[in-house]
DNA sequence: GTTTTGCATGCAATATTTTGCATACGTTCC
DNA sequence: GGAACGTATGCAAAATATTGCATGCAAAAC
């Protein structure tokens, strides 16, 4: 009953996300994790609950091996690698039809920002501080990848070129995110002052 | 057991979008759909039945109220409309607690892009140039929104410039997505050419 | 006149993601 | 010497999203 008709295995791109990161590393289920938080994580996020059924589905599949790691005091940590299985999977997905839904945010920040009022003005100028402030943080961080591992992109081995195209996509992107929160933020600014000014006409103008 | 105990009524932005859509016009869920392919669509996409179930959801909330639409001839439609307390629940969701997941693009190219290999780049470049063209058509929209609609953000009255702003960041982003295609089609096109001389490395290099 | 396209709605099943909980050991802070 | 935190893994349930199918009528294309 396991084994060959396993549910779930048609498209879902997590779980080759997970097969990349592999690709070059050992890693644990802990370490996928905090790996997703860093360079793939500008483009797929999972929960560590959803990282783990992955990675045995994967194991059972055998497009990965796992390898128990036992460490002194600690508990064991099950390190998984890709078998050649794996690796096959991943390079035909590759290939396979890419279903193209062009960049949505999903970001109900705007959905919000859609209901914008007098009662919620501070509030979003407030989010969106912090957006901006956590996006600079991460900015930061991607800037200091690229400067210490991508900083000449023509003399890289051609699949590094690849992740340094994702990673240059995550920092433009960034950069644009930065750029529209100023503006954003100079509206709201602008127009909180009118409201208080008594100026501007709420909904009916 | 209907009424008070619906299952599904904690987060959700997507029931919010609807409501925020409903905000102004009367809709049907066909009519939902297609908006979610217009302006929301760029920051929230939903098939139609998701939409179709969130509003049978939200009239039993009594959040929208359905209205029949009997037309000649054609089937008829199902018009929603926002009531009291559909207003305030979205004017309280406005104000809750924002958790702050800040942009993750969700987008399988990225993955595919770190797997960039001998067999996959022809294959990739033609991808992202689709992808370009994709965009390229979604921003002629928004930048005719725009013209149209959103030409003085100044004079708008207040909610209007929130929806001015999420265009805005719909539009940059654009921009900036424009931008990074031609980064990386130029990158892939000169690898391309490098791996024809026969000169790149391809990953013991 | 028949095929295609668009309007309009919906069920059921599967897939995917999130949330809440639970465990266990070690180290560091206080 | 106990609380808090970080490593490390996992179950179960609820919430959310997608896919495939199905229906029915009208207008437009061929």
């Amino acid at each position: 009953m396991a084994g060959s008709d396993i549910p779930g295995y048609a498209c879902m791109a997590l779980r080759y996300a997970i097969m990349t990161a592999l690709l070059e590393d050992e890693l644990s289920g802990y370490d996928l994790a905090r790996s997703f938080d860093r360079s793939l994580g500008f483009f797929w996020r999972a929960s560590h609950q959803q990282i783990y059924r992955e990675l045995r589905g994967l194991s059972e599949r055998r497009w990965i091996v796992r390898r128990v790691d036992r460490q002194r005091g600690r508990p064991e940590r099950n390190l998984y690698s890709l078998t050649r299985d794996g690796r096959q999977a991943l390079e035909r997905w590759v290939l396979e039809a890419d279903r193209m839904r062009l960049q949505e945010t999903r970001d109900e920040f705007y959905i919000k920002l859609y209901n914008l009022s007098a009662d919620s003005i501070d509030y979003l100028a407030e989010r969106l501080s912090a957006r901006r402030a956590a996006m600079m943080e991460r900015l930061y961080l991607y800037e200091r990848i690229r400067r210490r591992h991508y900083r000449d992109p023509e003399t890289l081995p051609l699949r590094r070129r690849g992740v340094y195209l994702a990673l240059l996509g995550g920092i433009m992107q960034g950069e644009q995110y930065l750029a529209w929160c100023d503006e954003a933020l100079a509206l709201l600014a602008a127009s909180a002052e009118e409201l208080a000014r008594g100026g501007a006409k709420e909904d009916a103008g």
